[in-house]
DNA sequence: GGCTCCCGTCAAGAAGTCGTGAAGAGCATC
DNA sequence: GATGCTCTTCACGACTTCTTGACGGGAGCC
């Protein structure tokens, strides 16, 4: 769930942008200034922050101040004012992009999406871990489990290939064909002697009795399965 | 040095932008349509792109999405539209952000500004240290550590492009494709004489034995790791 | 038992990839 | 125009990976 913290004094405005928000399945989080903020994004962790520069009290600008002081979630600015002192000042002091009202608000969302892709975390990484073995798909490669420690495998494109396939689709059944047309592109769906050589490969190098499969199974007819 | 790629078909706006930019120190390249900023982008590495979003032949629009499909470097969308379906458009097509003209200079700097801090990396260690060499990410160098004290290697910029990108996803495989993409622009994804030719480099360069490499290692048919 | 089907294993040759040296083109500088 | 640096391109041997075919075991069926 994504979650916005929404700043702005005008009772009206905050009822707006909170209507509109949740109806696209946003968690929306309200303060009425910079004081009610600041605690708000430490306990909260929103994804973005909509500020509103003219708040009484604190001013919108000492608000990225502070937050820039610490916290590195994306603000997009919202203001009346034009004039671009105004902006530059919001800009430079860390505000990652200044809308002027009034505005639309698809405009508003756009640019709430806008900035929270950039700052959204690179990849994730998945890594699918055994009693046996790890497959790190971000690192491309797989550790094996030993008494003593930790042992770097080196697969093959191919193995790789079909062992990061059934990786990611852990648990459920992936057919011959689907893995043939995968790996060997389409109208390769009958060539299984590949599939049955370069699993027993894999097998090799990361079951701990290839003969026996613990985790790298066999459906027979069917395909093959990742437990 | 940071540079800026200008996009725009007119020619005066091109010049003003110049001018300012230049003028504040930035390295400024310049294209009259989407064709011309495509591989400009590919071999320039600008740090920001000023894109116009109405130009003749390829659309503004279409040059976003080009770009997106294998650069992340940041992208401000200028435009006369103040529609706000193309605000949306551009924004949600990967733009990071979109200024209307006419627009005051101060205002564009500060968004640039803006554009360039977020893609900034931000990130944790500037420096890789190995036992034989430091990559500096930082100063963009390498010191080799040698019996008799430090040595500071001198590399060419496709070299230095390589061992940066490797450096920074150390521990993770980073394909060929990937490399090639980055470094030599996208199109190029096939071309892997020229990787076997520069890795070969930096290792002379900075491997203790560049015929059995210890940190920049090879997985055949896939790509390079630095671990 | 005999048969078929599917799978795992093995090994040898084919196909592809990598590292290396060297030659030449392009480009900036002097 | 000469020089030095860099990148590209090519060819070769060494090496890795893939393909292919043969063989044998096990399950199911007649």
């Amino acid at each position: 769930m994504t979650r916005v913290l929404v700043v702005d004094d005008e009772p009206q405005i905050r009822r707006a942008l909170s209507t509109n928000l949740r109806a696209r399945g946003y968690e929306v989080d309200l303060a009425a200034s910079g004081e009610e903020a600041l605690p708000l994004v430490a306990d909260r962790h929103p994804d973005v922050v909509v500020l509103d520069l003219g708040l009484p009290g604190m001013d919108g600008l000492e608000v990225v101040q502070a937050l820039r002081a610490w916290s590195r979630v994306p603000i997009v600015v919202l203001s009346v004012r034009e004039d671009e002192r105004d902006k530059v000042a919001a800009l430079d002091a860390g505000a990652d992009d200044y809308v002027t009202k009034p505005f639309g608000m698809s405009e508003l969302l756009a640019r709430l999406r806008a900035a929270m892709r950039r700052s959204a975390p690179a990849d994730d990484e998945p890594v699918v871990d055994t009693d046996d073995f790890a497959v790190d798909l971000a690192a491309k490669h797989v550790v094996r489990h030993l008494p003593d420690g930790d042992e770097v495998v080196h697969l093959t494109p191919t193995e790789w290939q079909l062992l990061e396939l059934l990786a990611r689709r852990r648990g459920r059944l992936v057919t011959q064909a689907e893995l043939l047309q995968e790996v060997w592109g389409p109208g390769n769906e009958r060539k299984s002697d590949h599939l049955r050589v370069h699993m027993a490969a894999i097998r090799r190098k990361v079951e701990p009795d290839p003969s026996q499969p613990r985790w790298l199974l066999t459906e027979p007819g069917m395909g093959y399965r990742f437990v």
